[in-house]
Order: C-alpha cells, then structure tokens, then sequence
DNA sequence: CCGAATCCAGCTTGATACTG
DNA sequence: CAGTATCAAGCTGGATTCGG
C-alpha cells in the first residue's frame, strides 16, 4: 500500500488513484464494511457457485434472517457485485447472480473463508491458552 | 469446501477436517464474523507493518473509538493473530504485534482492501446507476 | 501520558407477523 | 415465493472517568 505516507487524517481523495481504507471519511472505508461483513461474503461465495433464488440463498446460508439477506443483497445490488433478475411468473420469481466485479472479489473472500476453515483447530487452542492464563477473568466472547 | 455436500444445517463438527461456515452452529462462522470485521481487518493490517502502541495505532486507524480498539485487540489477542506485551516503563508501555498465525491472514485481507481501493469507481458508478434507476425510492445507504 | 471501565444515546440485528 | 413492517434486544461509539 504505497508506504511511507502514513496520513493519520482523512486525504483520500482528489488526484489520488486510489481510496484509502485509513482514513474514516474516505468512501473506501464504507465500501470495506460492507464487503468485511459475514453475510455479504457467505453470500458471493454462494452465488459465485451459481445464480440462486431468495429462498435458495435463505436455505444455503444457514442462520440469515429474512430481513439481513432482503437487505445485504439490495446493498450488493446497488454496488454492482450482485444482479438480480425477475421473471413474471405466477408467483413472481427472482433470481440473484453474481456480476464480473463481485466475482473479481470473490478469490480474496474465499481465501479468507478458507483460512478460516483451516486454521480453526489453532486458533480454538489460543483461546483456550488466553482462557486458561487469564484465569478465568476473561469472558468467553464467543 | 468439499462440495457436493450442500448441507444446508447443521454438520461441520467431528471426523471433517476442516469447518463450515455455511453452518450456523460451526465455530468457523463465528470466526469468520470476527476476521470479516472493519476495525480487526485494518488492525491486522497495521500490525504487519510494524509492532505498534495503543494510541499508536488509534492515531493510525481513523475514527476507530477507544472502546472498539480494545475490544477488539482482546478479541484478537485471544485469537492468537494479536500478541501483547507489556514493559515496566514509568508509564508502563504495552506494544501489540501479529502473530504468525495473525500474519498468515493478512494476505488475504490486503487483497481483499486491495479490491476496495482500486474498484472504488466501478463500485461508485454502479450505485449511481443504481439510484437513477431505481428512481429516488432508494434511499442512500452511505 | 497510556489504557481500561462506565454510562448513555443511537443504530443494527433478528424474530415474528403480514402483504402481493 | 419474495419480500416489507414492526418491535425488542443487543451492539456501537462518544464522552467521561478512573487507575497506573
């Protein structure tokens, strides 16, 4: 990330070629909470697989409510990484796919998701060492 | 992820090597609510840059509040991504630093800030469109 | 000066119920 | 099927305060 200028305040900016994540005010800060967010990824990952209906996604992505996929998915909608097509059936059926600019997101997502994956075992035993050295202090935050 | 197995509920436990986060109940989805996190993921990346204090990396992370920075750095310590150490100075000095495990991650999410600075403008041209579209019923989620 | 803990207002989340 | 509406509960962040 380009070094060495370590702006503590918000330039971002401008002639700037790029946003900067750093600083609070810069769009580029809100487009990260949007796409660092638990349902978004579980959603693109699911959808780069294959166009899904809202109910498919509701079933595949185990624990969403109604109301966060109704909402992420208008949110990735409107940032372009999702499209969402409708067809006038009888009872109206949607169907959301992925676009090419959220498939351009989807390796960084998944490499997350699967480090995740793996490195669970490792992470669970520095928990339990923190857990165990704090003695007791500490609540489970999970 | 193994696929094929699309298991809407449930499993991920026991003789599977790895996790699931499509599973609701899988430790994996609460860390990957935890690593898919705004202030976690600019943290990690900070902190491998360099080993860093408390106000040092408040004054780094814009708008980051007192409250979410330590919260989230004994989140993180008890992860095992984050290390703390304490000297005995006159005012006692405490330095945070990653992990290896915490540094393991860090690619992943570079790429992923990487992506959000750099498909800004595609991102902002699609929610231009988005909301001319739509016709002023959307409200602006930013 | 560094860092943690507390109180409080406001936004976000999720369960439930309801509509086209 | 595909959402929207509503409400209660929890989380977030700012200000303040306390402790070393």
């Amino acid at each position: 990330m380009q070094e060495g200028t370590f702006s503590s305040h918000g330039h971002c900016r401008g002639t700037t070629a790029r946003g900067d994540v750093f600083a609070a005010d810069c769009p580029t800060r809100r487009l990260l909470d949007r796409i660092a967010d638990k349902w978004s990824t579980l959603i693109l990952l699911t959808l780069h697989d294959q166009p899904m209906r809202f109910n498919g996604l509701k079933r595949r992505i185990d624990g969403v409510s109604q109301k966060m996929l109704s909402q992420t998915l208008r949110s990735l909608e409107r940032d372009g990484l999702v499209s969402r097509s409708v067809v006038a059936t009888v009872p109206v059926s949607v169907t959301y796919a992925i676009t090419p600019l959220g498939a351009s997101l989807v390796a960084s997502l998944r490499a997350m998701i699967d480090w995740a994956e793996t490195r669970m075992p490792e992470v669970a035993a520095a928990q339990a060492a923190y857990d165990t050295i704090s003695g007791r202090s500490v609540p489970e935050i999970a």
